[in-house]
DNA sequence: GCTCACATGTAATCCGTTACATGATTCT
DNA sequence: AGAATCATGTAACGGATTACATGTGAGC
């Protein structure tokens, strides 16, 4: 029946307790977006799939505006959701960073356009990082509610991958500039 | 004329000398693979609309097998790569991650998985790292040939990228660890 | 003669984003 | 009354991978 990695994210979020589809949507984007985004064209169509499948089932809530509707796992689908996060086969992972990707093609550009490329990336990262230690004290009540240490975990990690660029791009522009130091002789 | 992140990467190569598709393919796939990946599928029609745009010309080259094309950076391509590499917009990056993704919803695995789930994403960072090593000693030759550092530095970056989820995993296996000290009490 | 590296290309397909359409409820 | 938020859904489009089709040249 071969699911999408994105349909883990659906039923992974739905393992944590019912929800709609714009709740879903909501709780990816203070989790796991920064490593998995997931867009509305994806959700709502999914769910309808995963429905059929038998892996969640949608109840309409009642009363409630325009036909909202909640959908839970089902005992399949925590079954494909554990068959997920214990399978032994490849992690899929893929990076595309357009800032990375600059630097190396950067060797036509003015040492004063390389630093400042680098900053670009080194602001990209600082912004994103505010965004996700904004995140963390509601996180953090989360934790303590909840007991899922791992959400928390999880943003801990992106802080810390944020600020592994923000230090990278310190360290680039130290080499950079300890190489023009060499080429014109210091001082 | 909007062109997509991927006509840099081939405009990028491009500018470094004149190459055939085949050529940028095996090139990228030894550099920026790593943080943006392309396929023959983009490649060779890539190649096309670019000439047609006037950003490179290619030449069938004489002699060898079943027409070989090399395609060079015009001068016009040059400004195009330049206007990319210094465009003061937005940086594109994004992060598909699926081993920090099933973390996040390891919450209904048993200690003992979690812990499988984070060595087995551990090796995966080793094995890339792995390669990447492999590929340093050709990129320091090069650098001495041609005196662009930016190639092995964006490797380094590289190396240093699948280091830092190395050392977070054996972070997030110590913190599991602790956790679960505290609550059997110890010992 | 066989296999491997070199070499080009296309079509099917998948995955995902964006934009749009629609409407209810709640807050000010 | 108006704005913001909640809420669902689809269609068009774009970007990229995969698989396939085809063929040459070099080395064993």
């Amino acid at each position: 029946m071969e699911l999408g990695k994105t349909a883990y994210v659906i039923l992974g979020m739905l393992g944590k307790g019912p929800k709609s589809g714009y709740e879903i949507k909501a709780k990816a984007d203070i989790s796991t977006r920064f490593f998995w985004a997931i867009s509305y064209g994806q959700i709502y169509p999914e769910l309808k799939r995963l429905e059929q499948a038998g892996l969640t089932v949608g109840e309409d809530e009642a009363g409630s505006g325009r036909g909202k509707r909640t959908y839970s796992i089902t005992p399949a689908g925590r079954d494909a959701l554990h068959a997920w996060l214990t399978d032994p086969g490849e992690l899929h992972s893929e990076l595309r960073h357009e800032g990375v990707l600059r630097f190396f093609f950067a060797d036509s550009l003015a040492p004063q356009e390389r630093v400042e490329l680098l900053r670009a990336i080194r602001a990209k990262h600082e912004r994103i990082q505010a965004e996700l230690a904004a995140i963390e004290p509601g996180a953090r009540a989360h934790q303590a509610e909840t007991g899922d240490s791992l959400a928390l975990l999880t943003l801990e990690t992106g802080i810390a991958y944020q600020q592994f660029f923000v230090d990278l791009c310190d360290r680039l522009e130290r080499r950079l500039a300890d190489e023009s130091d060499q080429t014109t002789g210091g001082d």
